[in-house]
DNA sequence: CGTTTATTTGAAAACGCTCAAGCTCTGTGG
DNA sequence: CCACAGAGCTTGAGCGTTTTCAAATAAACG
């Protein structure tokens, strides 16, 4: 089963740049299969067999322990999943479920070890994806560590609305407890949280969201740039400079 | 400046085995500096211009917002950070300062950036040390949001004892306020985290921890795996398998 | 329509933070 | 050697946030 897909998966940053033999090599026992919604492509613990890419649809990233579980990331149209693991070899550390019908192309994991071996382009390519995916892993950690839920769901809104067009209409594409759960709170917290900025410019129905008074909004979410700003996917070619002013006390206050 | 020191640095699995060439070019400009304790090396937000190895000491990366701070990770010898920030081309996401009187070698990050292109040895190993900090971040978010601050103390314990020979004798290596914020908590909330798991087999005296009925602890921590386990510097070779089994119900509870 | 599922709302409890005070440890100067 | 200052840690009280449990409402689906 190979598609002729394979020219959106060539555009993918990640083999844009990779030889032909080794596109091939990559894609000849891949396979690209169309899966209905709830289903669950990986588990966390199991060995790292395929490398998966997000042709169509959406998939969650999740992990949970006996009791609990939480959502850590959602993936869209083009995006890769668990290329950590399957560099390393290791079992998945997080388990992957489709959110809506989606278009998944899987290439064995040990012809994407074996491509990195032997196609340097290829391994440039895997670290700039590796390292975005790191630095927004990052920025969730310090979200996380920063910031109550509501100011995560009020700079979740603001980034929302950017991608979406900037209109101030943000339609949430997904469960609300979803949400809830990438942002790292309860369905019922977050419902309250919507409530709560319902008086910081916002106004709500059902899965639409106005951001009536963007100021106001951003006054209350205080974005900052190295938490909320999305990892480009072409960083600067010349060496980022000026973004905010750092403004740090050596050792100023601590705690969460 | 450039001190016999590089012998310790080629044994870092990050340069072990790149070329003669590469090695020299990534070391001529690079030098060895030692630093008193509590300094700031570098910046969030300022663009990234080295690769710091730390040598000795111990290094607290941290980040903050005008009101709020947290330590993301500390780094002991031999360690790296902050490749991602250098490898992107990008700003730095975090702040890093000593700890104690350290020793760190910094690499210019062009050299870094110029080696990893034309070494695919190096690119290789770059790929298997962010691969693998990945990881461990995935890991921290996971506890973060899956975890009471309790129960991330007590995993925390568990892992020292492992990390300092499993004697059931944990020193801890660094300001108590400073393991709060790694644990995302407080410092009082960690005096009380402490207190608190007197009744699950522990005795706390100053810095030295007592785990004195394991079984306990471990009842109460839970530990797993694929948060808890530190990524380990030489993965399986083999393809890991069998540790715990997963099992997790295909929409089982969320929250959190 | 009726049934199921998702969301919202309410109330109580757990958790974590802040502020303030007291305690301990350490290093310094008398 | 002791007293004292400073820093870090602990403890207590109060409060705000978040979770949990329960129930009501709304939405989605056949």
């Amino acid at each position: 089963m190979r598609p002729e897909n394979t020219a959106q998966i060539r555009q993918l940053e990640l083999f844009a740049k990779v030889s032909e033999e080794t596109f091939r090599a990559l894609t000849e026992t891949s396979f690209l299969q169309r899966f209905p919604r709830g289903v669950v492509l990986i588990r966390e613990n199991e060995p790292a067999d395929f490398l998966h890419v997000v042709l169509g649809g959406a998939v969650e990233m999740f992990a949970g322990t006996e009791t609990r579980e939480t959502t850590l990331d959602i993936i869209r149209p083009i995006g890769v999943f668990i290329l950590a693991a399957v560099l390393n070899d290791e079992v998945y550390l997080q388990s992957a479920r489709t959110l809506e019908p989606s278009d998944i192309f899987m290439i064995p994991a040990q012809k994407v070890r074996f491509a990195m071996e032997t196609d340097a382009a290829f391994a440039r390519a895997i670290v700039m994806e590796l390292a975005r995916s790191y630095r927004r892993t990052i920025k969730d950690l310090k979200g996380m560590k920063l910031r109550t839920g509501t100011e995560r769901l009020a700079n979740w809104l603001l980034r929302a609305d950017k991608e979406q067009g900037g209109s101030g209409q943000v339609e949430i594409r997904m469960e609300k407890r979803t949400l809830a759960s990438r942002l790292g709170m309860t369905p019922e917290n977050l419902s309250r949280a919507f409530s709560t900025l319902k008086s910081h410019g916002i106004e709500i129905d059902g899965s639409k969201v106005e951001i009536v008074e963007p100021a106001i909004l951003i006054e209350f979410a205080r974005p900052d740039p190295l938490v909320d700003d999305p990892e480009d996917p072409f960083p600067a070619a010349d060496g980022g400079t000026n973004r905010k002013d750092a403004q740090i006390a050596d050792r100023g206050q601590r705690g969460q």
